[in-house]
DNA sequence: TATCTGACGATAG
DNA sequence: CCTATCGCCAGAT
């Protein structure tokens, strides 16, 4: 069956697979999607996906929101229990524990 | 098939 | 804080 790339697939699922409250990076999703390297890719993904995935709780490595959406992001965001603040994320829960940095 | 673009990451200045 | 550069990958034209 035709399938939009592994890749594409394989970040639907990991993003899909995100606890509410808790955010990942780019990088991670990318690691977790099979390339460490497919950072940008991951991000492209997200940007032609569409309802049903929770793109929200992908955030950049520095912890910047995406540019653009950053009121819709932080919203969400906020919704789920993170706290955002001028476009960047605060407190955040990551999926790997020691706290945030 | 080639080229450009982009919701990235890290380093350097 | 900012901009600039390199490296990486997938999608669109």
């Amino acid at each position: 069956m035709s399938r939009p790339s592994d890749f594409s697939t394989r970040v639907h699922r990991v993003v899909a697979g995100i606890p509410a409250g808790t955010v990942l990076t780019y990088g991670e999703v990318a690691a977790e999607a099979g390339s460490p390297r497919a950072a940008r890719a991951v991000g492209h993904v997200l940007s032609a996906a569409g309802e049903g995935l929770p793109w929200w709780r992908v955030v950049a490595a520095d912890g910047r929101l995406v540019p653009g959406l950053e009121e819709e992001h932080a919203a969400r965001l906020q919704d789920e229990g993170v706290t955002c603040g001028h476009g960047r994320v605060r407190t955040v829960r990551r999926h790997r524990a020691g706290g945030d940095r």
